[in-house]
DNA sequence: TTTAGCATTGTCAATAGTTGAGTGCTAAAA
DNA sequence: TTTTAGCACTCAACTATTGACAATGCTAAA
């Protein structure tokens, strides 16, 4: 089991390195205790041995090992004040009423990123919203636009190529979709088109196949870019002194265009979650740390990205004290 | 004024640099002509002093200038042609009919990216659409979407909160843009808006100013967001030797970042444009060759951004094909 | 005008020496 | 039993130093 001035000395070793981003040696940590530099080094052998800490090469100093941060943001970590300065931003923002939540979201994201030098994303969870209504707009004789409008007022539209087809059945099956599946969640109005309408439309509409794909695939397409996705700093995370190989930079930059990301941020529980290097996905370098927020207007994941050495205590703080602005 | 002989040392200097991205010595060179090193290194040295060459120091061999690529880009360079496999790629993209143009546009720059390796963007340039209509659909008792839909068949939207305002002073200020708006270029809205609209809203409307800003704003940012920037191997330029450097990569991401790349990009004459290092505005180190397309469904600008040492006439002979099919 | 020859110049890569931070271990002190 | 001082050892990082090399510029001869 660890003991009472392991945990003390691996704390200060986490921190030091934070700061320093130099691996830690036995000297310069025996200053803030009250044992000498040669029981900090036997302590920190045996930190070693338990997979706490980790060396850069035979006679380093120390580095937090993956472990090493986990146990220190599980266990040792406290939570750190902001500074008056940094509220005082974010303060700002979050009482000028006429911000929209949206605008209030992404500002202080921005904020985020700009005090703390880290990367930072809001993904838009639109899942929860619920068809308003459908509205088909003719163009000329073959084009139309059909336009999807959800009850938060996003909307999404499709532009539709149909020859010798009677305007008069396009309407019909608009009609029918605003009828019946008005209110539907939009991730369920593909399949209540499937089940719903289509067995309906064929009464009505003559050429109704090729109709009902035109819809089908507008929905799909407007429930795939329906998660938004919003970078603050993007690249501030390449300043980290970690990132300073032009490879691991591509590395980086290429996951961030990569829209799979969204979907490796999205899964969250509640409160803070900390993923530490390889926990991230992302990459093994890097820490995220995100938090789900739940409002009236639907949900959505903040997440901040830095590397592995990155101010817990603060990004927690920062992330609790928007998480809880936000829900208001 | 530049020999033959000079003409033809530059264009050998240019196509190995480009290739080899080392400097370019005289004894290489003399192989591919019919007079020795030692005249080669006259020629260059005079070729330095006209400006068209330059040395990384004093013992290395010959670099372009940007004024030598300029005079191998205008003087020159032989116009390429494609290898077979490249073209079948391409032509595959344009003979498939099922894709809408956008669709062939797009996929037909990641193609260059693919085989070019440089980024590829392409700029659709709405400016030229025109109002087919203006909907509103209101959500509950206080907010609104307003929809605006263009000819080419693309929409905005914008939510629009109204307390105590009536739903009916609305419609017939929609009635209003409909009947007399429609058909306008979607840049001059706004200024018509202005002076055709408000003049006569008052006559109809209560409120009219408060209307009147809501959709004025709406308005205001369907025009600025109504360029679109679509990006193909963002990150392949970044492959190219010239930016190992993990400075000159963060500047180059920030600048793609950067919503003003799309006016440096875009303001373009007709025809094949080619700008080199400093006249790029980007980056003193790349070379950004551009061209505007023309079509039934608008214009926009498609761009390849690679190394000042970039293969010009492959690139050119490339863009001059793509825009040619394009504009069928 | 062209070319051969040669001294000159700076890069690059390899080598060796030096320094300094940090460790591990041992034996003595607490 | 725990802590500490001391010392030998290790390795990275820095600094010359060196020689090989690739080009060059210049001069004098072809």
């Amino acid at each position: 089991m660890i003991s009472k001035r392991q945990e003390e000395i691996l704390k200060v070793i986490v921190e030091e390195y934070i700061k320093s981003a130099k691996p830690v040696g036995s000297e310069s940590i025996c200053n803030n205790m009250k044992c000498s530099s040669a029981t900090v080094r036997n302590e920190m052998a045996e930190l070693e041995d338990m997979g706490f800490l980790e060396k850069t090469h035979i006679s380093s100093g120390r580095v937090p090992s993956e472990k090493g941060y986990r146990y220190y943001v599980d266990s040792l970590m406290k939570p750190k004040n902001m500074s008056g300065e940094e509220m005082l931003k974010l303060q700002t923002i979050f009482k000028n009423t006429e911000l929209d939540l949206n605008d209030v979201i992404t500002r202080s994201i921005e904020i985020i990123s700009e005090i703390t030098a880290y990367t930072s994303v809001v993904l838009g969870n639109s899942s929860s919203e619920k068809l308003k209504k459908v509205e088909v707009i003719p163009l000329n004789d073959v084009d139309l636009v059909a336009i999807v409008v959800t009850d938060k007022g996003h909307t999404e539209n499709k532009k539709i190529t149909l020859s010798r087809i009677d305007i008069n059945d396009i309407k019909k099956m608009v009609d029918l979709i605003n009828e019946l599946l008005v209110g539907t969640p939009i991730d369920e109005v593909s399949s209540k088109l499937e089940f719903e309408i289509k067995p309906v439309i064929g009464k009505y509409v003559k050429q109704h196949e090729m109709i009902y794909n035109a819809f089908y695939n507008a929905f799909s397409d407007f429930a795939k870019s329906s998660s938004s996705c919003y970078f603050a700093g993007k690249t501030n995370i390449l300043k980290q002194p970690e990132f300073n190989d032009s490879d691991k930079i591509r590395n980086i930059i290429n996951k961030f265009e990569d829209k799979n990301i969204v979907d490796n941020i999205e899964e969250t529980n509640n409160g803070i979650n900390i993923y530490i290097g390889s926990e991230s996905k992302l990459d093994n370098d890097v820490t995220v740390i995100k938090t789900k927020y739940d409002t009236e207007d639907g949900e959505g994941t903040i997440a901040i990205i830095g590397p592995k050495r990155m101010e817990y205590s603060k990004v927690v703080s920062l992330l609790e004290y928007i998480k809880k602005e936000i829900e208001r």
